[in-house]
DNA sequence: CGCGGCTTTGATGTTCATCAAGTAAAGTGG
DNA sequence: CCACTTTACTTGATGAACATCAAAGCCGCG
């Protein structure tokens, strides 16, 4: 017996897509159906760059699924993570309405799928519609406060104070689970909060002798929380 | 005898208002009025807060002269600098956009002059003319990406590094000249570089022994431009 | 002119980076 | 599928970098 399946007229993927809420707000269908076009949705394997520092700006860049890292090389070619982010949030170089370049490179964490937009069309929305103007200007500040914050929240712990603060964001943040699997190395980890892998991984040795952690591997889960939120408050 | 003076008519001062081209750009003159009428210029002294963190947010802040510091307080007390800006740049608390409160605090480093404009007011103009919007989102995102960038260039450096490149970012950021009076205590600058004032202290001293700078109090003169970037570079 | 806050310097100890060596895990090519 | 290579992880030892504490000097301001 052949069962009828129903197949959706050919349609806009996009006038359903719960990224529209979030962003994507106050276009009426037109707006969408012309995003929907020209867009281009990506894909990329777990470890593969999105976008180097100094390619041209091309697209804005939405993380439709996965899990990606903005970070700076430094001249001695050093990475400084600026910060970690899941779907849902901008893969904000903030700098893709100022510049002809990215600033920052972009990379997967995990498999990702990004939407990509071209900037003009971004630009023609702003220029035309002032509630998606707004709207996307409240998503940009808070994406760059996200950074900052996260920037301030590091840099006033110590070393113990600073794992214990990372390990907390991917639980709650990332993973909300008290078990997860970390997506980056203990070098990865080091590199977004500024200190050495060695440490990182002493750390975490000593939180597995205090019995706050149990680490296998990147498997991480926590066994102590509130142990781990008194070393991240005093830290 | 009497000399003639030539009052101006009562006529909207932000019509020459120099800031004008670099955010208001693209309003017409009616805009420019009903900024005008609604707008409050307030001085501060040397040391008053503009806001404090949690402080609602009622105006869009922007500097006409003077220098602030944006920065912000621990629980434990202790003072963040994000950063330090003068006139023409957005006084930007990030979030104005997003939230009801302010996430951090604000101060005058010198006399400041501090233009206020109510926030529903720019936030109507962002619905009202894109080209406005897409400038002012050109200028929130060039502002965001100074005090990321500000905050990798610190953190990948050391004590002697990150001093260095404070002085430097003064010299030529702020000041535009091999000799300046510092606008900010020794404390400030280690809160800034998240160093302690001690060793910030110590590091200034070396550079007096070493002949990089002169340093009488708050007045310094950078007297080896060339070693002082090589310790910026290299620490 | 005396008080309090900022600055300076030294001494001391802690924290962290670095180096080195070894182990586990994960790709890679035959 | 196994041997091989490479990369990530782990731990210890050592020294450098930095914080902290303490005491003294300076400077500005009432």
């Amino acid at each position: 017996m052949i069962v009828s399946v129903n197949i959706p007229k050919k349609r806009c993927s996009c006038l359903s897509c719960e990224l529209r809420n979030l962003v994507f707000t106050n276009l009426d269908e037109e707006d969408v159906e012309q995003i929907c076009e020209t867009k281009e949705e990506i894909s990329y394997s777990k470890g593969e760059i999105i976008h180097g520092a100094g390619d041209p700006i091309r697209a804005f860049k939405y993380l439709r699924s996965g899990l990606v890292k903005l970070y700076n090389v430094t001249p001695e070619g050093d990475e400084q993570i600026i910060t970690i982010t899941r779907p849902f949030e901008f893969v904000s170089n903030t700098n893709v309405f100022y510049g002809d370049t990215y600033r920052y490179s972009l990379s997967a964490l995990e498999d990702s799928v990004v939407c990509c937009i071209r900037i003009e069309i971004i630009k023609d929305l702003i220029l035309k519609n002032g509630k998606f103007a707004l709207n996307l200007i409240k998503s940009l500040s808070k994406t760059a406060e996200g950074i900052i914050s996260l920037t301030l929240e590091i840099r006033r712990r110590n070393l113990a104070g600073r794992t214990a603060f990372v390990l907390l964001y991917f639980s709650n943040e990332i993973y909300h689970s008290r078990i997860f699997e970390l997506p980056v190395s203990r070098k990865e980890i080091a590199d977004l909060i500024s200190m050495s892998s060695a440490n990182v991984i002493r750390t975490f040795s000593e939180f597995r002798r205090d019995g706050i952690i149990r680490a296998n591997g990147r498997t991480i889960e926590i066994t102590d929380m509130n142990k781990l939120e008194v070393i991240s408050r005093r830290g």
